[in-house]
DNA sequence: AAGCGCATTGGACGATCGTCCGATGCGCGC
DNA sequence: GCGCGCATCGGACGATCGTCCAATGCGCTT
């Protein structure tokens, strides 16, 4: 049993660390601080079970981060914690594939709980939101948006990534480290799986998965 | 006194209409299905002292038609009538120069004292957020964004918000029935005014006003 | 009357985009 | 082994983008 705690918040890790411990003590935790790291864990570790994965870190685009592991590995399940815990973003993030959603205002108890039962393949979510949270037909489209993106490659994602932010395709390529055109190339695959005609398009797509910024929530 | 209600719901407008009449007997009423109608029916009726908008409308882009309003017709107030009326999306609009949120969920009694609130130039807020959905240093980000926004010009907004689409310079030009060298006159204005480089970041910018669509909302 | 912002259009030009043809090497599963 | 997807790269080319120069008319404010 092979745990990566995914998460830009150290303090929140050793949390979850001593979590994760008190309810499965033979299991081997990884942490990674952003999501480049988590995708080279991962690369290197295929035999994980479960990835514990923030909602909001760097370069993570919100659920594109989520998308991004389910196209990749689509064996490891993913239970998304977040502090975003409204129910319009749990159930973007179970048409997203998550295997369950950790609100981070759960206590010890809680935490533990969801935990056991993410561990025991059960989807998991918060209380308060159990029972009108139910993936229907209403997300029909956000479950589309989820398979075209899934069948983006990891290189087509991050390329993806750095267009949604409006960089040129010489400045992505110098970002990535490759010819810029071995850019075009993906771009013309991406377009062509998204279903679209031109890199705003694209970028918008990818933004539709963008939650809003945590920094300007509060408590309701 | 006149008072537009811009919502794209018929049946709702006949309710908004049904409460304004009761608390303001006097009131001139008018009404637009569509985003474009609202700003059509301002064009012609400058002393327009206060408009009830939707926050979803075709055409609209979230918080997009508030922008717009603000920055064409400062001396109109403008009321946000909305579902979707968590905290986030209420103290965004407030960043952007609401004069209240009312929220769709409220009772015939609830929506005439929010009116009577607004008529009388007074910041209307549903209940259950008053108090801590204050305007704060957290929002300066997105009072940037909206004194940016403000800053364009109709015609510009309108050339920004079929850029967000994904649409090409040709297509834009058709649409809006001038040369696409206009368009491309307008675009570098644009890019100027919201210190961006190209048209994808412009697209990014406006979709930042996003607000979840209201489809995939479920009661919390 | 003068100034200013807005909207419109033109020519020209370099930069960028996106696609057409093609190629190589790598890893993985049948 | 062989096929397949992935990632990389190349030339060429037309389409599109964005900016440089410029102009006209309109409405509003000073």
């Amino acid at each position: 049993m092979r745990i990566l705690l995914a998460d830009d918040h150290p303090l929140f890790r050793i949390a979850l660390a001593q979590a994760v411990r008190a309810v499965a003590p033979e299991a081997t935790i990884a942490e990674a601080g952003t999501f480049d790291d988590a995708l080279a864990d991962l690369a290197a570790h295929a035999d994980t079970d479960l990835v514990l994965l923030d909602l909001h870190m760097p370069g993570s685009h919100g659920l594109m981060a989520l998308a991004t592991l389910r196209g990749e590995y689509p064996a490891i399940a993913v239970a998304m914690i977040s502090a975003h815990d409204d129910a319009s973003t749990v159930r973007r993030a179970l048409a997203h594939g998550a295997a369950g959603f950790i609100s981070k205002r759960s206590g010890l108890d809680e935490l533990q709980t969801a935990l056991r039962a993410v561990l025991a393949a059960q989807t998991w979510l918060p209380p308060a939101l159990r029972g009108n949270v139910l993936v229907g037909e209403a997300d029909a489209e956000e479950r589309r948006l989820a398979a075209r993106l899934a069948a983006l490659s990891p290189q087509q994602m991050r390329v993806l990534g750095l267009v949604a932010d409006g960089l040129l395709n010489k400045q992505i390529a110098d970002r990535l480290g490759v010819q810029e055109r071995t850019v075009k190339a993906h771009l013309t695959a991406i377009f062509e799986r998204l279903d679209v005609r031109n890199r705003t398009q694209a970028g918008v797509l990818l933004r539709s998965l963008e939650v809003a910024d945590p920094a300007l929530r509060v408590e309701g």
